[in-house]
DNA sequence: AAAAATATTTTGACATATCAAAACTAAAAT
DNA sequence: ATTTTAGTTTTGATATGTCAAAATATTTTT
């Protein structure tokens, strides 16, 4: 039963990509469980037929794959380590929250529970990490945050930003830069659909345009 | 050049079978690196011949193995890790001495350079870790401390613990128990050859009766 | 020096995780 | 309703790390 780190990213990997689409219970086609772990597409499939024996996941050929009770809870754990450890790294180590998923990525299957609970207590029980992703707790479980995002919140209304679903260095940077980290406060002054893009007030009074790609990464709170 | 976990503890427990012999540049029997690692023979002398193979070791047929010098640069990495982290879990997580050993463990073969780094820098680039073994630096140079061991000290005379010699658990339990971790005090009062015991009075005047088995684990200065 | 005991190496097998490329299925386009 | 296309599965190989047990080498005992 001692889970490989493959097997965890396999896990990860599926539930991040059932929490992304909108309906939940949908099947994860192996193409996309593939490419998100950066393998072909057969290897996953023989990956996936294992699993299926663990108990983790079901699997409908040609269809795609979804975690069972099992698989999910597991899988969260998983992510519970990995968030935990970002907050770690970020808050107790110094390091910044654009460089630290790569070496959260290699911990989170490295730590022990005692560990993580140590690491948990030290940072006080925190809900959310780094970008604003939630933590789960011991058991699994997953508090639900309803957030608009920079698409479809309303224009002129005072935001704050609560997280960021994109782990890419480059960004985090540039959103560091622009003061667009979780916990400030902004503002969508314009949105442009023929131009693609959001205008956007930052406490400072900066003023940035971002693409509407970024921008619907960007979650807000009113 | 990705040196994986199995190849870095085999590198760690040739480092420390070399270290432990009289002869520095004694030949690892096999039989030894096998048992040190919990494999049968076979597997050994497969994977040992791979480790040539890669430049890290020598080895002679029927003979055993050495580290080459780059073989013994990433030992000495592999250990730096592993003791750095010790250190960091007992200072900074306040994790119980006794109980670092298997985190340490896992976690060695996860910790980038950068992290590593972090934790040197953060301890104040310490010396030695927990159980007073020295931590090689950046470059996998070893400060060589002459130690004496409870059998070859001299009696009734000012000592102070610098470093223990065994991982196992409850052995360190116990030393803790009766004031004998690494800066504590103590004093030799009789050895009784006969017996197969040295008796021990540490700072807090409590009195112990280890046997030399024990006693040759403990090291002290004057 | 031969026999016995001990240590080491070889051989064949297996588990995990992967890829390349061929075979196949399902969906979309004509 | 075929054909085309896109996605998926299968097959055969490969790399890593392991074991059991047979074969071999070395050392010790007698």
């Amino acid at each position: 039963m001692a889970t490989s780190s493959t097997v965890e990213n396999y896990l990860k990997a599926i539930y991040q990509a059932q929490s992304a689409a909108e309906d939940k219970q949908a099947l994860v086609p192996m193409g996309h469980l593939a490419s998100a772990l950066g393998v072909v597409p057969g290897t996953a499939t023989t990956m996936v037929k294992t699993m299926v024996g663990s108990g983790l996941v079901a699997y409908e050929p040609y269809s795609g794959v979804r975690l069972t009770e099992a698989g999910e809870h597991l899988a969260a754990m998983v992510l519970r380590r990995h968030r935990l450890v970002e907050l770690f790294l970020v808050q107790i180590m110094g390091m910044s929250w654009a460089e630290v998923h790569e070496d959260a990525e290699q911990l989170e299957h490295a730590v022990s529970d005692r560990l993580i609970d140590r690491i948990d207590q030290l940072l006080g029980r925190p809900a959310v990490d780094p970008h604003g992703d939630p933590i789960p707790d011991p058991e699994g479980i997953v508090a639900q945050h309803l957030h608009k995002n920079l698409l479809t919140c309303p224009v002129d209304t005072d935001l704050v930003v609560t997280r960021v679903l994109n782990q890419d260095a480059d960004f985090l940077r540039f959103l560091e830069q622009h003061e667009l980290k979780p916990g400030q406060a902004i503002k969508v002054i314009a949105r442009d659909a023929s131009a693609d893009s959001v205008s956007i007030l930052s406490s400072g009074n900066h003023q940035v345009t971002i693409g509407t790609r970024a921008a619907s990464k960007l979650l807000v709170e009113i």
